[in-house]
RNA sequence: AGCACAUAUCGA
DNA sequence: TCGATATGTGCT
């Protein structure tokens, strides 16, 4: 193998986890989320506890796979993980603030895992509080952690599901393609069509949007 | 201002 | 796979 790429791309490993492991740690789980910039839709969190003697080959940041990669990834990571998903809709983000509705998520994700966790790792540089077990953030974790890289793509295919039934029922918005991120033609339907039932309304763009509505009115 | 997270779009 | 552009919130 070439040995002198220009860059090397490290992939995820299971080095935190046997860190973990070595520390005296049982099962050892990945968290990630998704959906947390959008004007619209979900935060979808997704906890994983991977069987470590049958871990989906391929597993990656879900930055770097095709939407086909990652749905095949997905379906092996259901057949052999412990996983749990958990959804905080527009209406919870508004009432908490999106960071404490996706800490929210998290550690209901983790407390829905069918077997107990003893530690976690958590993608980004927060933790949330009142977790069951010890815990650490990973910055970059999707990419350095098979187990929060698998709960990467378990949440994101996730979402990008939950974007396509948002796209039927307010097809107005186009939620399929840009998948409620503030993408040019979403803020032009936003103007046109005012905020629908799915834009968090805490949200600036969102906020926005309906001051020239009820201005209009 | 820095940091983090989440992406989307286009191009090669 | 790599760039470049762009949007969002929140903590320090």
């Amino acid at each position: 193998m070439p040995s002198d790429s220009p860059v090397i791309i490290s992939k995820p490993t299971l080095k935190f986890e046997r860190a973990a492991i070595k520390r005296g740690a049982k099962f050892v789980c990945g968290v990630d989320e998704v959906g947390r910039g959008p004007l619209a839709g979900p935060v979808v969190v997704s906890a994983v506890i991977l069987n470590h003697r049958k871990v989906p080959e391929g597993l990656n940041d879900s930055k770097v796979l095709t939407a086909a990669q990652r749905e095949a990834l997905y379906e092996k990571i259901m057949a052999s993980a412990i996983v749990s998903i958990v959804v905080a809709p527009p209406t919870i983000i508004a009432q908490l603030n999106i960071l404490q509705a996706s800490l929210w998520a998290m550690r209901k994700a983790v407390l829905g895992l069918q077997v107990k966790a003893d530690h976690i790792l958590v993608d980004g540089n927060k933790l949330p509080k009142d977790l069951p077990c010890p815990g650490e953030a990973i910055v970059g974790g999707d990419g350095r952690s098979v187990s929060i890289a698998a709960a990467s793509i378990v949440a994101k295919v996730t979402r990008d599901r939950m974007c396509l039934i948002m796209d039927c029922e307010e097809p107005q918005f186009g939620f399929s393609s840009h998948k409620g991120y503030a993408a040019p033609q979403h803020l032009e339907a936003l103007t046109t069509h005012g905020p629908g039932r799915h834009h968090r309304m805490d949200f600036a763009p969102c906020i926005q949007a309906q001051r020239m509505k009820t201005i209009a009115a």
